[in-house]
DNA sequence: CGCGGGTTTGAATGAGTTCAATCACGGTGG
DNA sequence: CCACCGTGATTGAACTCATTCAAACCCGCG
């Protein structure tokens, strides 16, 4: 509950919105090993779940066997919203790393947010949120160059971490392999490894077995035209 | 209020939504000229809008000129629900043919669906349907070929296109440049008309000055890695 | 007729892929 | 303690798909 109540808090009143009512839902706690599906494509899911602990992802393979990550899920995210319609899902989430997952069940999740419009617009905002993220990840894959969409990812996983953690850093850990990252920005592991050399080489970052140190946030910023404000990490209005 | 109608009675009972209560909701009709903003990044929109005729597209122009186009919005699409909660936008809107506009006020779209919580779910049910065609425009750009770009995009666009007019059909109206396919999938426009040529050649696709047509449908749909199932076209059903 | 937007074609270039080999490192069993 | 794995990162060389630049073409329209 940490990472959300760090993140919510970041953009809602303290005590505006009311958590007691979100950490008391009914729920169960799950561990998930690297590798174990979360959500499974053409499944119907009866539950939301948000991430406590760890790494997830949503992706898609195809016939031939490659691969599309469609985003990276850290922990205080929250999915699936699209259970509340009882839809199939298109696609499936697998655990990055090791996942400590909070289960609620789709029906008293409604009920929560049907009680309480606070919880609800909030959770609006989470959608809207994810669904930025998605859309930047249209453009990098579509528009950008290797360097810059791997800059821009190492940023963009920096600001959400941030986020989520409650605190600045330029390290971003990064407990999965680069063929994740190759998977998630269009490109094959070789160009990541290059990339990143490159990268490393023109001094904008450091990489270590533990993950990636930011040197020169400025520079990578331009070098990748990245802009955080789609993250919509401002303080939330409510719509009258 | 007819496309919108066709497309929601698609998925749902016909009398099981009230469409009187959407269709008397205060509201301007607008029109926009081809290349007419409709939302500018950075703004905050006071309106949720729905296409009745015409065609337009969120997209974004990088800091070089490079444009990606995010997705294409077909008559009874809707947007922006992100105003509900007065956030800044992230990108534009702009009509790629001559548009016309129901433009309905946030706070008495708010309103209506809080009055009704079936207009409401109809309403979460078109961002799910929207959050999917953004996934699959992140699959189609990040890891599929030109040729099966196209493929995928020229049947996503009959589905959607079928799906609003309420009616089947192997054409496709193509009201627009090949340039803004280009930018919407990631590719040049020199590449888009030799991967025209290409399909033309096969006799998967006839193309004229109105659009597209379909000839093989099913070899296309395989080139491509077509499914449709990600539209979620299929009768919607309540979550309880 | 001539202009202009959009499409098509050709030739040269380039970014990223593929294949294959090598390297680095932590863990395991003898 | 050391040889032996296995996974993931890195490097080189050949190749491919798509881009760029430039020219030609097509067609509707004033």
């Amino acid at each position: 509950m940490k990472a959300l109540e760090n993140r919510m808090s970041n953009y809602v009143d303290v005590n505006w919105l009311d958590m007691k009512l979100l950490r008391e839902l009914p729920h169960k706690i799950e561990i998930r090993r690297p590798g174990e599906d979360i959500v499974t494509i053409g499944e119907v899911s009866d539950s939301v779940f948000v991430i406590e602990k760890g790494w997830a992802m949503r992706y898609r393979i195809l016939d031939d066997g490659r691969r599309q990550i469609l985003n990276f899920m850290l922990p205080g995210d929250c999915f699936d919203l699209m259970s509340l319609t009882a839809a199939k899902s298109d696609h499936s989430v697998v655990a990055a790393t090791e996942v400590e997952l909070r289960r609620i069940e789709t029906h008293s999740f409604v009920a929560a947010i049907s009680k309480s419009p606070k919880l609800a617009m909030a959770f609006w905002w989470v959608a809207i949120q994810e669904q930025a993220i998605l859309r930047e990840q249209i453009i990098r894959v579509g528009r950008r160059s290797a360097s810059e969409r791997v800059g821009h990812m190492i940023l963009e996983l920096n600001r959400r971490l941030a986020f989520s953690m409650g605190e600045e850093t330029n390290f971003v850990s990064l407990p999965v392999p680069q063929a994740l990252l190759a998977d998630a920005l269009g490109l094959s592991v070789v160009h990541i490894s290059r990339t990143f050399s490159k990268l490393r080489s023109k001094g904008f970052i450091a990489t270590g077995p533990e993950g990636i140190e930011i040197l020169r946030r400025e520079e990578l910023a331009k070098l990748s035209d990245f802009d955080n404000r789609y993250l919509h990490m401002e303080k939330l209005r409510l719509a009258s």
